[in-house]
DNA sequence: TTCTATATGGAGATATCCTCCACTTAACAA
DNA sequence: TTGTTAAGTGGAGGATATCTCCATATAGAA
């Protein structure tokens, strides 16, 4: 749609250090901070950061879209397709801990995703693929979707983001999630 | 803790208005709408309203405490003790249901459900319970609390009140809670 | 150097939350 | 009844946040 007429090159520095502050602030004090706060830290005026970024989702999209590109690379990258369960739990306990990075980030997870960053559709086709591998492999059902996924991982994001470090109700969540509550 | 002086005649029936503005407010245009509204439509001051009901969070809680009641009751009743798991079922999937009558209510539900009127207490005591039975029968995991259900049902609120009407989705949810996206 | 499309900052319009307190009233004792 | 007062009330207004608008400034092309 858009053909994306390059920025001019103050605008281009002013979007730079709109993005440090952002990630700067929201590591923080969470992703729920006032966008004046951002502006000011980025030395610019609130105006400036609303022509950028028209919504906060976007910004954080933009914020977090390095992260979510090395977070997919990384995941490829240790997959060696024999484990595709693990490879699947592995993807899910670490998506769970980059949004638990700023907190107050869980509950706009799955508005966040569909931004359409290069983080975002790099993480969601990452996601994608290790479920169809599993799937193929039989070791997941047919009938479950990448949107279930998503789904389970703002809840275990949410449930999990006041606790701060520890990971292990995570990793609990997570199992509860691949194998049921029910007894084998 | 507290003596719980009784309310003055004024005040009950100011609480009662508030409580079945909210309940309208709430149905109608969801659970965030401003509580200034709800007041206007109570015909009381936002003063009372505040005074009354401190948070959204104890408004709602008990606005829907007659609901959650009666749902725990229904629930109770329903449950002859032959089949937990499927009692567990039929009442996660209910509790999403209710959640999902206010727009919005879904990520308080945590909160909403701690603040003890009488419908928070009587849904997780009904849910411990039926937890508890399905874990005695042995046909839950016993690492299973019940922090974990009210998780899995936020999510499952999350991922479906915007598709309205539909049960089948939740059905799905729970269905997937309940027995893992692994293959058996 | 000139020109102009692009970009900027921040005042201010709008919205919501929540507190505070001068005023009102229910309830009780005399 | 009447007087007393603790309990209750309404809503103005302070605090905070969001987002828009436009007079002004400037990068970059000619």
């Amino acid at each position: 749609m858009s053909d994306q007429i390059p920025l001019r090159a103050d605008a281009r520095r002013n979007r730079e250090r709109i993005l440090a502050a952002a990630e700067d602030v929201f590591l923080e004090r969470g992703a729920t901070v006032t966008l004046d706060d951002v502006a000011k830290r980025a030395g610019v005026g609130i105006g400036t950061l609303y022509r950028r970024f028209p919504t906060r989702e976007e910004l954080l999209a933009a914020t977090y879209s390095a992260r979510f590109v090395a977070f997919a690379a990384s995941s490829r990258d240790a997959d060696d397709g024999r484990d595709p369960l693990g490879a699947l739990r592995r993807y899910l306990e670490q998506l769970v801990g980059h949004t638990n990075v700023y907190r107050g980030l869980a509950a706009m997870l799955g508005t966040v995703l569909q931004v359409g960053t290069p983080g975002c559709v790099a993480t969601s086709a990452e996601g994608q693929r290790l479920l169809a591998n599993a799937q193929a492999a039989g070791v997941v059902r047919a009938d479950i979707s990448f949107d279930d996924i998503v789904c389970v991982a703002t809840a275990i994001s949410l449930a999990t983001e006041q606790e701060a470090s520890s990971s292990a109700p995570i990793a609990h969540l997570v199992d509860v999630f691949l194998n049921g509550i029910a007894s084998r």
